[in-house]
DNA sequence: GAGTGGTCTAGACCACATC
DNA sequence: ATGTGGTCTAGACCACTCA
């Protein structure tokens, strides 16, 4: 059972979706809604800051608060899962394992994945499609204690995320993007079927457990023209960070 | 005077910064916080609630709170404004308007901007620097209300937003930002100095005042050698939103 | 000046983690 | 069993917006 904050976190964002308070429209003063749902002002506030979070809805001290955007922003679950992902928007996901081999771990993964020592790390190159057209190289690197889970997952599995949780029941908490822009190589334009040096996409990514684990680390490189990525920001809240050179170190 | 839950959240940001409380240690009990700073629990819970959305720190239900980043996020303002970006990391922003005209609204200035009518809209066309090196090309579009403010700015000003805010006190407060990636065109070669079709990181984002009233949009290309972008992410806090297609519209 | 959001308190109960 | 974070309440005061 949600809690009720979130409930009520969820029902106004259906009522803005549907356009019950359109784009530029007040919402109900905190105590209208405490009364209409019969909670505390404390719980109402704690829906609208989810809201105000993801972009959804200004506000002001003393103004009631404005509806921003309608668009929801999607779950973390659909972010750091390629097929949960394509599932929400009715699309079919599929996916290939290219390569896939053990390694040392250098003394990068070492400091990514914060291994203790210089053991193996695994290596998975996957590529990844939408409705069938390849929109996705992903290069992934496992650390070594979830790797003998991730090597018992078909090759052509669809979704690892759901494979992983189902065999371990890990689940991915927390994960850093670093994004950027490069030139399609000759393996990305092979795989992606896109002519040498054409822009992709490139989302550096690390992936962790609730207690702050590493998982995962992966570069995965997407058509620009078939997938993009947007952010919401305000005063209260900025989760998008500009930076200078190269910078997955942090 | 800052509030006392933001002076405890800023006071947390530096502790991890400098280390007090490294990556993957366990912060204070909320209990203990409260004691130590003297104030109740709600107050603490509002400020490590900041540090959680900015992704510096996860929490489980049951257990202590874990420290998952050191870097701290950008302020909203260091977003929006290059130049106070740029200023805050050390470096000297400078600025070149390339060219300005004012245009007649196209359907799509008036759907983004919420024009009322189909009026004129100013385009600027700017060339940015960081320590005298070409890294931004800047296509602006303002609304008509802000369009003579914009056109009384120099065209080397470094920082827009200060000028306009100056002039107008306008305070830019919410924005919402695309990010794909872009061949460069032959202008942007030109004015980047770099090879035609080679990747650049691009943003397109609108800017709103705090009413939600919009008052810029813009195609923003970076040369990802020199400027990328992070974004943390949470089961709790998902503010990146991955997208299929030219997505722009929403 | 009335309404609204921002802040803070003091206390309560529950679910979950850890030992 | 104990400690911890998650949730919720009822009330208070202040700062701000807007008519």
């Amino acid at each position: 059972m949600a809690a009720r904050h979130e409930e009520i976190a969820e029902e106004l964002r259906r009522a803005i979706d549907d356009g019950e308070y359109a784009v530029g429209a007040l919402l109900p003063a905190e105590t209208g809604l405490a009364g209409r749902y019969g909670v505390s002002r404390g719980t109402v506030r704690q829906a609208v800051a989810a809201l105000t979070a993801e972009g959804l809805i200004g506000s002001r001290q003393g103004a009631r608060r404005v509806v921003l955007a309608s668009r929801r922003s999607q779950s973390f679950e659909e972010l750091r899962s390629f097929a949960q992902w394509a599932r929400a928007m009715g699309r079919r996901a599929s996916g290939l394992v290219v390569a896939r081999e053990r390694r040392r771990a250098t003394a990068e993964d070492v400091a990514r994945l914060q291994l203790r020592d210089d053991g193996e790390v695994l290596h998975v190159l996957r590529v990844r499609g939408l409705d069938g057209e390849r929109v996705l190289v992903e290069r992934t690197v496992y650390a070594d204690w979830i790797a003998p889970a991730v090597e018992r997952v078909e090759d052509d599995c669809e979704s690892v995320t759901a494979r992983l949780y189902q065999e371990t029941g890990l689940v991915f908490a927390y994960g850093k993007h670093l994004i950027d822009a490069v030139s399609a190589g000759a393996r990305d334009a092979e795989l992606l079927g896109v002519r040498r040096t054409s822009p992709l996409l490139r989302v550096r990514r690390v992936t962790t457990t609730a207690a702050g684990r590493p998982v995962e680390w992966s570069d995965d490189r997407y058509r620009p023209d078939a997938v993009n990525f947007s952010v919401h920001n305000s005063i209260g809240s900025n989760p998008l960070a500009r930076q200078a050179g190269p910078g997955f170190g942090g």
